[in-house]
DNA sequence: CACGATCATGGGCGTAGGCC
DNA sequence: GGCCTACGCCCATGATCGTG
């Protein structure tokens, strides 16, 4: 996995239309690690499926169905005899946080469901999870000998424990200035391969899965949720005006984060030309970085061409 | 929306002081 | 002198804030 992961990296990394960071240090962060991910991931070549389809039929109160098709990234059957249904996430937790959770799983919560539709597999035989990429999860062992748990970045994880090593190795004979070059050698390496076997011992790492909660009653809500939503999305689609209606409901506020970046109708080629919109500077990372913010304003040409048909079907 | 920074909170751990 | 408890400091964690 590393391998590849490094050939996609290079890649990339040589492509002048290629998408940006906002700031070094989120790239440089984000890239190790994602190495170190790769580095120390164990696949399961024989039991697990990638990108497998699935479909669920989603009611509304009114009773109008919808279909729903999506893949999930990684399912298996553990020894258990659960279904393990695996999400792969490379963004921060900040936003997997417990307020944001419940709307965060709907998707793995749609697919638990989409599974039990098909193949009638019950719901607490399936379990859901999120594998956080960018953090492990470190085990570590407390003076008073109990186990205990942290979550970490990867790239900085022996760091992070830098002050349990210190606490840990003066117990130990070895003399102080000795202990800081061994914990020094330790965060530079990332890994704890140059410590002495009894301190290595009570360290170790997993990956870091937030597990989604899979129950009957929820599901039946999440259900029925959705095929409202889609209920009101078809009715949205019936405005005669629509657009008129939008830009009365839903004024363009450039100032606005998510109505100049993320809005896909705002965003698009359709809405600029329109409203004769220029493109903004391309991020920080271009302004110091080669020659690539000289492509800045064609870096999303393909995509735009595709959203810019979507919103000739819908509004034009 | 997702990020890092900042702030508040709670638990672990070391230490001081009391008791046997 | 050894053990136990209370207290205070420090650190990790999670929520919130400001920013692109």
């Amino acid at each position: 996995m590393y391998k590849q992961w490094s050939k996609f990296v290079a890649k990339w990394e040589s492509d002048p239309a290629r998408y940006m960071f906002d700031t070094v240090k989120i790239k440089d962060g984000y890239i190790k690690n994602l190495n170190h991910y790769f580095k120390h991931t164990k696949v399961m070549t024989d039991k697990a499926v990638n990108e497998k389809p699935v479909r669920a039929i989603v009611e509304s109160d009114k009773g109008n169905k919808y279909v729903f098709v999506g893949y999930v990234d990684t399912e298996y059957t553990d020894e258990d005899g659960n279904l393990v249904l695996v999400d792969y996430k490379t963004s921060s937790k900040s936003s997997f946080s417990k307020a944001k959770l419940p709307e965060k799983s709907m998707q793995l919560r749609l697919y638990a469901m989409a599974e039990h539709q098909v193949h009638g597999i019950p719901y607490d035989k399936i379990k859901a999870r999120f594998d956080m990429a960018k953090y492990c999860t470190v085990h570590f062992k407390q003076e008073n000998g109990k186990w205990k748990t942290s979550v970490q970045e990867r790239y900085q994880w022996v760091e992070k424990m830098r002050k349990k090593l210190e606490t840990k190795l003066k117990k130990t004979d070895l003399d102080p200035i000795t202990i800081e070059e061994m914990i020094d050698t330790a965060c530079a390496n990332n890994d704890m391969d140059n410590l002495p076997e009894d301190i290595r011992e009570q360290f170790y790492i997993e990956n870091y899965f937030i597990e989604i909660d899979i129950n009957e009653d929820d599901i039946k809500e999440l259900n029925k949720h959705i095929g409202n939503k889609c209920d009101e999305i078809v009715a949205l689609e019936d405005i005669e005006d629509l657009e008129g209606y939008l830009s009365y409901t839903y004024p363009y506020d450039p100032d606005n984060y998510y109505d100049k970046k993320l809005c896909a109708y705002h965003t698009s080629d359709y809405f600029k030309k329109r409203e004769n919109l220029v493109d903004d500077l391309p991020p920080e990372e271009n302004l110091d970085e080669d020659t690539a913010w000289l492509f800045g304003g064609e870096m999303d040409k393909q995509q735009d061409d595709e959203t810019d048909e979507i919103m000739n079907m819908l509004f034009g």
